[in-house]
DNA sequence: TAATTAAGCGTAATCGATTACAAAAATTTC
DNA sequence: GAAATTTTTGTAATCGATTACGCTTAATTA
């Protein structure tokens, strides 16, 4: 049961904790020959340094914080493998904390995470949350916020999000390339900035390609698979239901391929499913389902660079910065219409 | 910037600082005047206990290393979700790492954990894990250990898991009543006693139904989708192939699902396929697919009651206990004659 | 060789909270 | 009202590492 401490070392070498101390740390003002000897006596003794009252003087935990709506979505957990990857080699451990969409628990989350006194937090911002009153005392306190994906815009954040417009506008025109003339829309909480992107990115790719706008095709929900399943009974009671679903989660337009299947109406050759955020689930439905890679490793590293960057710069000076990636459509046969 | 100390407070009230930290702590040395006094001038100042101190002085972190191979699969968040919930209360936080099935990786997270010096360890162990140098390490140091689901059989280490045995058996059972004879195993790493327990069960069950054992249907797999696939090839080309399969892996029972599909048998009428730890998607396979609920939250929160009754025990005693839960056999359609 | 400079090391304060021990104040007892 | 007792508070050490400052030596320069 270990407890070697630099003062043991002292000790036994007869010279001062302050020497051993500069010795382990690489300090210029010592001579070689007493680094040497204090490295090979704290080997020795199997000296290991006291991280928490290394934290205490330095006033850094070298731990950071990471809110996750759910850590086991795949979107998700791999945004988080991103950071750690990042973040581990400069020595930060992860805290990570859910929140279950639930704006009380980020709250709580948030302080627990500030009470641990991480050096920094990762969030993705729960889908009720409404007020910024805790995202406000982190920023108070000078802790360095980065936002992933789902992002509050407040002056002085960093974010690191996809272009959700883009993939959206991706996703329809490809439809519309399969022959799609007719596209619904399952629209997500319009709370989130990303729900609103990806709806105008809707929007964009119908106007672009002089495709009516249909109301009744636009179906609120809340990217539960139930949510999927309800949205295409509502649309197939419509008098000319829709030929196309561009759903902005997996989840839902896995609850859409489960219920267009029960009732008969084949796919992609009746109509075409699109779904978003490459879940791994998304390549084990039948048929296998087209939707929208987000890149979350490459979001993940860098949200870590953005935070790492911030850290290294001075102190007084707060970086803003606002990385938009690149998202990637992935057609499978949910719609490609080419392979028949 | 808030950064209230309790010598702020001691200087403001002119008192000393120890008066003001027992005075924040309950002690009963303390009039009830003063202890009112300093907890509201404490709120009005806003303090808030410096955790770093505290951990420095106490040696005690308040927080714990999980350590699973994979946190995206639904089995270990949950487990993890478990273990959150059960120690969240208690002032615990929790550090997640990863070793993807690396013994190596666990190895280095292992030294992080240290090196973060956390109150206690939760792990499920790699794969691959051969040595437990490691986790003698651990125990050196006197760290409470908990094996969870995963472990390894060491003197004094505690650990919480199902009873696969049972939980084979009861899948296995359940394929004879629904008529089938032929039943072969997709056999998961020997090194683990989890795969060993399954094959057992496995074992037991054709013996006590008197079924005759095929050396044949037994398949080596790594709990891969493509391993699945690979294995069902294998099969097919048996002069007599089964007419059930019951994988220690949901992943590999999704692989052979698909191959079976593509090649025109039909489950659940020509092949029964069950598989193990109830994961998320196996609830929207086509068929949906029959599988073994491993109470993971339970499982979590198991865990980290052993943990805590270990903590709030003496020091030098150590508890060892073994905690083994029961499995739930989950029956979908991919097993279920009795429908059609 | 004396004076100057630099290298190497030690002393002691610091980070913020807790607590054994001692001292002061308040209360009780006779 | 003095002594004894109890309650309340203060002093100072402690957890382990870092570092500004200053003091010895050794090296350099004139």
């Amino acid at each position: 049961m270990s407890k070697v401490t630099i003062y043991d070392i002292s000790k036994k070498l007869n010279i001062s904790a302050a020497t051993v101390s500069r010795a382990l740390n690489n300090n210029p003002k010592i001579s070689i020959k007493t680094r040497e000897l204090v490295l090979k006596t704290a080997a020795e003794m199997n000296y290991e340094q006291n991280t928490l009252a290394l934290a205490l003087k330095s006033g850094k935990s070298n731990t950071v914080g990471i809110l996750v709506p759910y850590m086991d979505r795949s979107f998700f957990s791999s945004v988080i493998r991103g950071i750690e990857e990042e973040l581990y080699p400069h020595g930060y451990h992860v805290i990570i904390c859910q929140t279950r969409d639930d704006a009380k628990s980020e709250v709580q989350n948030i302080n627990t995470l500030l009470n641990a006194q991480v050096d920094g937090i990762f969030m993705s911002v729960s889908k009720t949350t409404k007020d910024t009153l805790h995202i406000d005392r982190v920023l108070r306190k000078g802790i360095p916020l980065v936002f992933f994906d789902r992002k509050k815009n407040l002056p002085g954040v960093s974010s690191v999000t996809i272009d959700d417009f883009n993939g959206a506008y991706m996703s329809v025109e490809h439809l519309i390339r399969q022959g799609c003339k007719r596209i619904a829309h399952f629209m997500g909480n319009i709370n989130l900035e990303i729900y609103k992107d990806r709806y105008n990115g809707y929007l964009k790719a119908l106007t672009d390609y002089n495709l009516p706008y249909n109301k009744e095709y636009i179906i609120q929900t809340n990217s539960k698979v139930e949510s999927g399943t309800a949205a295409v009974k509502k649309l197939m009671k419509l008098a000319e239901p829709p030929d196309a679903i561009f759903s902005s989660s997996d989840f839902t337009a896995l609850g859409a391929i489960q219920e267009l299947k029960k009732i008969g109406v084949s796919i992609p050759e009746d109509m075409c499913v699109s779904g978003f955020s490459n879940e791994s689930f998304t390549q084990y439905t039948e048929p296998t389902m087209t939707t929208v890679d987000q890149t979350p490793i490459k979001m993940g590293k860098m949200s870590a660079r953005v935070f790492l960057e911030q850290m290294e710069g001075e102190v007084s000076v707060t970086i803003e910065k606002k990385v938009v990636l690149s998202p990637q459509l992935i057609v499978r046969d949910s719609s490609d219409r080419s392979k028949k």
